[in-house]
DNA sequence: CAGCGGATGTGCT
DNA sequence: GCACATCCGCTGG
């Protein structure tokens, strides 16, 4: 169904989201009259408590809280000291869950204007953060509606996926860091190096 | 309240 | 492949 993603889009199985939102378009609009779309290549899931990778792990602190709330709201969260990192939240309210974004295309317009600026690098969870200028001011925003930041199906046929293990998450030992919630279109140039490994024991999902 | 380390990215060896 | 930038959330005392 092409269009805005509603809310029961994200209330699901963190995982099944995750792989949904392949292919979706992010719609952010930064003040100007500025419209950037990205589509979405490669994403990861972080479940709830029991997750030892995810920040919710250690409940509904200040930080994490929002992970408990309901679905289809932006988690951004800021990590070393400069990065900011995008999550859809997902799960019905109560229970915990999320999906990262780690990597988008730019959606180029039918006519490519050449402005004299390099194309926004959109390839990692903090360059998308930074080409979109998503901060902390974006987290709680309501993505289901169309507003400063929303996702679309614009009805282009879904992606041929692959999955990994998820990527720097060692810390939570093998059980959860070994475990492939990690998601992308093996195709896209815009998925980051490891992925290049990953291509050849990448798993087709679907 | 001090200390630690992170869902990262870049640049140099 | 490894150091490091740079700040905040979380833990433990």
């Amino acid at each position: 169904m092409p269009g805005l993603l509603p809310r029961a889009f994200y209330e699901r199985p963190t995982e099944q989201v995750a792989r949904d939102l392949l292919g979706k378009v992010i719609v952010r609009r930064t003040g100007q009259p500025a419209i950037l779309r990205a589509r979405i290549v490669e994403v990861e899931a972080y479940l709830g408590v029991a997750d030892a990778a995810s920040h919710a792990r250690r409940g509904p602190t200040p930080r994490a809280a929002i992970m408990f709330g309901a679905a289809g709201h932006a988690y951004v969260y800021f990590v070393y000291g400069m990065h900011h990192c995008l999550n859809f939240v997902t799960e019905p309210e109560g229970v915990a869950g999320a999906v990262l974004i780690r990597a988008a295309e730019p959606v180029e317009p039918a006519e490519p204007v050449d402005d004299g600026f390099p194309p926004i690098a959109l390839q990692g969870p903090g360059k998308l953060c930074r080409g979109l200028s998503i901060t902390l001011a974006d987290k709680g925003v309501d993505v289901c509606a169309p507003g400063v930041l929303h996702v679309i199906d614009d009805g282009t046929p879904r992606p041929r996926l692959a999955s990994s293990a998820r990527i720097g998450v060692d810390y939570s030992g093998p059980r959860w860091s070994r475990r492939r919630l990690r998601f992308f279109v093996p195709d896209s140039p815009a998925v980051s190096g490891s992925a290049r490994f990953s291509r050849a024991s990448a798993s087709r999902c679907r």
